[in-house]
DNA sequence: CATGAATGAGCGTTCATTCAT
DNA sequence: CATGAATGAACGCTCATTCAT
């Protein structure tokens, strides 16, 4: 991981993260909701129970240190299993921040998919897809917070990081296409909107979660959270032209 | 610098970032707007012209490798100086970014002085800062950008950051608190929404800037995306409840 | 270890040597004697064996280049292994020798330890003691010149080595108390007495085993060397005023 | 002096100490007593009077920091000029040393002349030589102290240390040889007993004097000093076999 | 002749990854 | 299949010495 850090500029030579290709997306696709409950529930084979107990270890410490101040040597302590074992389960540390991170994609990208109920107004969609945005990043912000660590500094990761950030914006940005042709915030980009949208949402969830953020200590209200963000978010779209 | 990696989470050890008071705070007094173009107008003395190239190459290699994956000697590389010759004028790498934060600081808290004129609306002045916002991070984006990334993982520059996020938290508060009296978004938290609108002008100037972000490669239109910005944030407040 | 020779003076910043709780005082109890011969007879453990090369080879370089004009690397060439292994034994340079040290001192403490048996004249027991002492310095040279080169240069080591040094001052003095009592030496003062004689020791023992020391090239003899420091320190206590 | 501290082993290889040959011994000879009273009484010529200076520099930011330390800025910080000057008026930081050392070693060597006087028990004489010594070493401990760090570390210098100690490991046993031929100390051999009464001397007076010796803090009383150096080496050799 | 900025080799230390047992 | 010792490239930082001004 080194590289990892060292990697990232197209200027740069030397290590070698995997190429993009080598990655193993498809692997992921396990039952959704098997992620967040490790060791207590053995699953059937060995194998996979230990891949648990690291992924549950790596929870702990990236919350604790950060994903770019862990080592492997740290999370596999916490597993308690031996640095050995890591690598017959991950290629790198990197691959296994992936892993974690598309599990964390397939949840939201399953739990969100609420469509347009008839007669529902968008705005009231967009803010039941909200809710379920904010009550996944708050069981998972270990992750998703080393996620964007990562994509601040490698590049492999923040092309990941990218695509799945544009799955979010073309939701919103498809969202508020549907509002205005409801009459709502006509002036609006909806693209360049959406995109500071999710902007807002990605780093108001860091910064009420990250060690340092910007009510630590001072624990917030869950529910008041939520209203802020929800209110913030419909209201800079639902509004119309003054006439 | 390894260190500053390393040393972060509570439970590493040491820290070595100066205390508040050992930086050169006064020294960045210099005249506005004269900070991004450094290396052509050569200074008097020669050790000035010196530190004001490192300053510019640190910008150049922050801008294309990000600040964590920069290594001094890149950057003294691009300044054409040895290695040495930095630590004649930064104890270490996070010295450095510290100045250039805390110029960056000064001109921002400088510059975004607006007080309230007598009849202007708290939304207009408030759409005015945002301007100057959007202007300075555009000028000075690799170094916002680098404290950012040391943010996400040093402790001691992670409190800096905090504190000047505090001062626009504050101040935003400030304003919806007027807006509130006015009768505008009166069932939102104060803090809360500045936290969240804070969140939303850094981290969409960071995607709209960083190598990696929303628009990288189609250059987007900087006026579209200030209004944007001000549109979503300015209508995130300025709603009035139903009658 | 630059900062070893840099960090001492007051004057100057850190220093890094382990609080003495953090010494693996207990883990020296091995066999008298076993010291010095580490490589030969390996032990039970991987990683045990590993230590005693790399204690070994330190002496081997130590004695050779000095403690302070020894590296890590040219430590761990001679021990067969990477730069990268001491770390997982020593978290520095200075604690090795702390540990090297701390051995002796063990060892010297254990063997010294020759309470006064009955009608023995405190004298005789004296000169057993510097037999002894004489011995083990000559066992372990290369680490006690190395002791007292950091001694000189680091503050924190030289606490340690004061601390030392105390213990053996003070069991002169009380010796010397003892020889008062019986009439012998009756002006001098036992505490600055006893400095001066352990300064004898310690100092006589360094310029007879380092590199450039007095004889070095005409190796001395054993016997005549110990007979000269017995002769010089007990004759030094053991006078009566005349009458 | 990276290379001081790094060139010493016969093993070592790389950077150049100066050749024995290319230092400058004959230099030295200076009016006796013009070392110690730096920058009052100005001399002549300018060039001289910094020359003192830097001198005087020298011996304080050795007494404070030790000679290895020390660096050549921190020095000429004291001396109050450019680092450049140092350069102008000594090869090296080396060869600074070797100069005070050499105007020590002069200073001695006149003042502890002290030819037998007729009718003079030569311990007596000893006596009288040893109140020199102790008092010469007070006046310029920061320069011994400092020659007895260099000469554990730097071949060359040891070289020169070792010269230096043979004379007055020569002239002790001398005394000791007169001594004997009245019936004194009858077995001990005579330069081993030099050898042993010279790291006496030089290192109980390094203990003495240093920064963290036996009795730092608690002020020694200088007779007492004197009288305890005295005793124990006059009667370490002024004894009879018993008859 | 003074200045102090610049040089650059050198060393300590870290940690992802490999591999012998 | 597990273990954890070993590897080694990488990077931050120091400071004696040089040299342009």
């Amino acid at each position: 991981m080194k590289p990892a850090i060292k990697e990232a500029a197209g200027a740069l030579k030397k290590t070698r993260l995997p190429r993009q290709s080598e990655l193993p997306l498809a692997k992921t696709a396990q039952p959704i909701g098997a992620g967040s409950r490790a060791s207590s529930d053995l699953p059937a084979k060995k194998g996979d129970r230990t891949r648990l107990q690291i992924k549950a270890a790596a929870r702990v410490i990236f919350a604790r240190d950060g994903f770019l101040n862990s080592t492997i040597a740290e999370i596999m302590k916490e597993a308690q299993r031996s640095i050995g074992v890591f690598y017959r389960y991950y290629k790198s540390k990197d691959e296994l921040l992936l892993e974690l991170t598309e599990e964390f994609r397939q949840k939201l990208l399953q739990q969100i998919h609420l469509p347009l109920r008839p007669n529902q107004d968008p705005i009231d969609n967009f803010e039941e897809k909200l809710g379920i945005f904010w009550q996944l990043y708050m069981e998972d912000w270990p992750i998703v917070n080393s996620a964007l660590q990562m994509s601040m500094v490698d590049e492999a990761f923040a092309k990941r990081w990218h695509d799945l950030r544009q799955q979010g914006i073309g939701a919103i940005a498809h969202i508020i296409g549907k509002a205005r042709k409801l009459g709502y915030c006509p002036t609006i980009d909806p693209h360049y909107a959406a995109s500071a949208l999710c902007s807002m949402l990605e780093f108001t969830c860091y910064n009420w979660t990250s060690r340092w953020g910007d009510f630590a200590g001072a624990k917030m209200s869950k529910t008041a959270a939520i209203q802020t963000l929800k209110q913030i978010a419909s209201h800079s779209i639902a509004w119309r032209s003054p006439t």
